[in-house]
DNA sequence: TTAAATTAAGACAAGAAAGTCTGAATAGCA
DNA sequence: TGCTATTCAGACTTTCTTGTCTTAATTTAA
């Protein structure tokens, strides 16, 4: 199966909610975020490194170091993580994955697709990661 | 990435479709199938017997073999064969992979997800594959 | 009854995605 | 300085998806 988003993106997308709830210049260690969601240590460690390439998070090494947001939380949508690990090609692609299928040739569904999948990238553009690290706040992610 | 279903379940829809625009009862043999759509031969073997197994299709050895709808055309949703080939269960995984996210501990994109989610089941339980067959009638698809 | 055309079945291979491990680099601190 | 905690980089492994191949079984028709 396949929800719309890799494996990769899902976590990204949670590291970087967490993330949004520490004071704006804190910095988090990868122990501490895989204390709280459960993602594997190293797999999470080369997301987090490649989230920093991309200019999303910031980074310092050694004792106390971490990972912090490289923008404020509410500068930072779920499109820019989506982007910056998945890319945007499911907003392109047919549903139905018919090669020819476009706007000159569409398939049967090309149209209701296609409003939904704005749909879907609006809601990505307009939720910020502080609004999303709310749920992070809830007693299941809590210490 | 990966665009809501696998690749498998695309070539199912699209193979499923191609069927549909034939007359009940006529069988279609795999290489005609692969002549137009652009799938490998076993691949499309392989997904066509696992249509069979589950009851949408029905097939034929020998000369003037092939595989044909085991119903109307009218009344195989699109729905019918995602359900087939990879399950139903993105209409109840959280966009953002939360295990804990439901109803009860929503994350911060529930409750839109849940309606685009929604359109999106509607889409394709109200879309039959005689209706997407049209979509094969186009000239890309001609001999 | 034999030959040809087809699906059936399942082992195998290649590729991609997910996850693991190790060693190096860096920073803070005693 | 040297010790420790951390990120960085990249090779490696495992697992899943996609795709290929081979052989058997079935059907039709000459």
């Amino acid at each position: 199966m396949s929800i719309l988003f890799s494996r990769e993106c899902e976590y990204a997308l949670q590291a970087v909610s967490y993330l949004a709830l520490k004071p704006a210049g804190e910095l988090t260690s990868i122990k501490d975020l895989t204390k709280k969601l459960r993602i594997p240590y190293h797999f999470l460690a080369k997301i987090l490194q490649r989230l920093v390439g991309k200019g999303l998070l910031i980074s310092q090494k050694g004792p106390s170091g971490g990972f912090g947001l490289a923008a404020p939380a509410e500068s930072i949508t779920l499109f820019h993580v989506v982007d910056a690990v998945d890319g945007s090609d499911f907003l392109h692609r047919c549903v139905m994955g018919f090669p020819e299928c476009s706007g000159k040739h569409p398939c049967a569904v090309h149209g209701t697709w296609g409003d939904l999948r704005e749909k879907v990238y609006q809601m990505l553009v307009n939720q910020n990661v502080a609004q999303t690290a709310q749920e992070m706040r809830k007693p299941e992610y809590r210490d």
